[in-house]
DNA sequence: ACTAATTTGTAAACGGCCATGACGAAATAG
DNA sequence: CTATTTCGTCATGGCCGTTTACAAATTAGT
């Protein structure tokens, strides 16, 4: 009776229910838990309204919903207008758990995540991981693992899922790390490294980023650029609400975007590309610096300081990322551009020239550049949200195991 | 009864239905719709299985489409299985018809096309619109117009919408030209112009040639690029099927990415954007002609007759437009990259130098460039069977007007 | 304080729709 | 000529949202 979830990448709401009357009962079922998620506490025929159907229809799915766990009777509305007050429903704060974690260069972390969207537990481990073994890091993350499906229990969760952001390529499978050079891992079935009591969705940390931003940035944003540099620079291209990840799973090579057409070679093959401006490495030699252990830091730590070589090396930067964002602009035509994950530390010294560039290029008014709010944390919030996601999307599938 | 379709600009396949039994069936209803009119004569019981119904859902879906006149049964198949032979269906020639037509900076034409898909009356006026003032032109379109429903009509077909592409941009109501510099018109409603008997779409021609070539394109891609250059250089952003229009409608602005940031000054306020290298004036200007009446065709019958400076000037343009798709390609990871248009015309000398320049710039396998086979009528054929598939879509609202 | 109006949630009857299972029809295979 | 397979249809049943009615709980008006 299970549905295929899990099936390739995580993307939006699933359509992929069939057309038939349980089909049509599962996808009222996930209306009404994804309507009472995002607009709190509501009452059945607020529900209703908004959904369009009809108060008694909504109550059975209601008493379904609860009766599974996954939502709540918060007793009687405060009554502020005529009529019988309504009783408030919420999603519920027990049950199923999303699990995320990250396999960062310099860190691991996992968190377990509500269906409410709160982060309910949490683990990190600080370190490098840049050319271990595959084995003992993954081994660590297992215990890492454990301690936050224990909080997590003791908290009345159960996991649903476990979702993995790697710096890195992901197959198509999800489950198989193509190469993530920062790591030195190629080739790398996670699904056969770990544990296999949850079902796991590996993918791209950008990805994740983007989706976290999809889903918890400011405004519910739902086509945007949401630009990142942990490996080289990428740029997670959301369209109408879903992530846009290209025929081969390679779409968002921001890095790659030609910004001087007779520019320096690039790893790529190509010529001039923005990594050569604006990659970590380039900004590191044009400020002046030695590539160390936490480059990031260290660029923030003396732009911050007011070294003049590093401030000119980022607006330098700012201004190919301008160049690079005119031509994304001009084709997707995004709501705004989010600057997120390293480059949300890097955001002031990046910004002004950024902003000046795209804005010279565009006529009439430019598009918006914003900071995410999540910074670092994005990719590990997107993680445990996207499973989160599979269980709103679908409440039916999860209430047969809970 | 009749659901909010036409409502804003064409899309993919309408979610908009309800989740109730009778959104369910209108869903099942298009369904059958779609798979008997993409996969040829069909027999009940594959639909069956295509679709994931039983054979008696089916039966009482094609029945009602049967009676409505959208579906006709053709007889017994050719056995050449064992077991009954089915008895195949076919979409119907006759019934609603969809109109298509195109104001052309050199011509106006009109054309019907029924739910197979089969262009079934056309007419063409030829002479340049450029400079002439909207009524007139409007009013010519309209005898053409009449023209072809009478033709239609005579053919047991009946106007089920009108959609009009022209090469301007077109406010979010699908209603009005907001500006067709080529045309000189500027904030026109022409649904105010126009008699309003039948439902009314207008588009900008570049996402009619794209659509076009999403339903009418070799291998039916869902992830492509289609670039034109009408006015300007535009590209339809084609992704999962789905026109990508960007939050204003602005999106497919291929012919301002910056191709050398410090090169030429362009009227979008940037420097050295695509248009300023591979644009109609600058490849006229390279080559050392005049701009007169047929530019494109000047410059390929030129080429044809080797003209080697008209052939460098293409060859060049070629190598931005290399460029500039390097960009797109890096960011959307589409499946193939097409050209229509103007731009097949000019193909044969656009293309090498293109591929060229777009291999070189990519590591491992470039993405594939071709021709699209439709040429000049993408955008007029683009049209009419966009109002095919609002039929096809939802056929039941179809029905109560038949 | 009392009545009228409004809104909420529930229950029962209803109708629509797809699934199930059985059956006759029409072909092939042996 | 019989067994088998497949197709289309019919009757039955179960699921599900709607409709209608009603009790409960609040506000507005007198």
């Amino acid at each position: 009776m299970t549905a295929p979830l899990h099936e390739g990448h995580p993307t939006g709401p699933g359509r992929a229910l069939p057309d038939t009357q349980q089909g049509m009962r599962r996808r009222n079922l996930a209306r009404v838990m994804h309507t009472v998620g995002a607009e709190g506490p509501l009452s059945r025929a607020s529900v209703a309204s908004r959904i369009g159907l009809t108060r008694a229809a909504v109550s059975t799915l209601v008493d379904e919903l609860i009766r599974s766990g996954l939502l709540e009777e918060l007793g009687p509305e405060r009554p502020g207008r005529v009529g019988r007050p309504g009783s408030a429903l919420a999603v519920s704060g027990r049950g199923p758990a999303g699990i995320g974690a990250e396999v960062g260069v310099d860190h691991l972390a996992v968190c377990a995540v509500d269906l409410r969207g709160e982060v309910r537990a949490r683990a990190v481990r600080h370190g490098t991981n840049r050319g271990r073994a595959p084995g003992p890091v993954l081994e660590e993350l297992a215990s890492l693992l454990r301690l936050v499906v224990a909080d997590a229990e003791r908290e009345g969760l159960w996991p649903a899922g476990l979702a993995i952001a790697v710096p890195g390529l992901v197959a198509p499978d999800a489950r198989t790390v193509v190469r993530a050079p920062n790591l030195g891992w190629h080739d790398l079935d996670l699904g056969a490294l770990l544990p296999a009591e949850l079902p796991l969705t590996v993918d791209n940390e950008a990805n994740f980023g983007g989706l976290a931003e999809l889903w918890l940035g400011e405004g519910t944003p739902r086509d945007f650029l949401h630009v990142s540099a942990e490996i080289g620079i990428g740029a997670a291209v959301v369209v109408d609400g879903r992530l846009l990840r290209g025929t081969r799973g390679f779409a968002g090579e921001l890095g790659h975007v030609p910004v001087q057409p007779d520019g320096p070679e690039c790893a790529c093959g190509g010529r001039g590309c923005l990594e050569q401006y604006a990659g970590e490495e380039a900004v590191l030699r044009a400020a002046g610096l030695e590539p160390g252990e936490d480059r990031v830091g260290l660029l923030a730590g003396r732009a911050a300081a007011g070294d003049e070589s590093v401030r000119q090396a980022l607006r330098d930067a700012g201004t190919a990322f301008g160049v690079a964002l005119t031509g994304a602009v001009n084709l997707l035509d995004p709501e705004s551009v989010v600057l997120g994950g390293a480059l949300a530390a890097l955001a002031p010294w990046l910004l002004p020239s950024l902003r000046e560039e795209l804005a010279r290029r565009t006529a009439g008014p430019a598009c918006a550049v914003s900071v995410s709010r999540l910074g670092p944390e994005g990719p590990l919030l997107g993680a445990a949200h996207s499973v989160v996601r599979t269980v709103l999307d679908d409440p039916a599938a999860v209430a047969e195991r809970g």
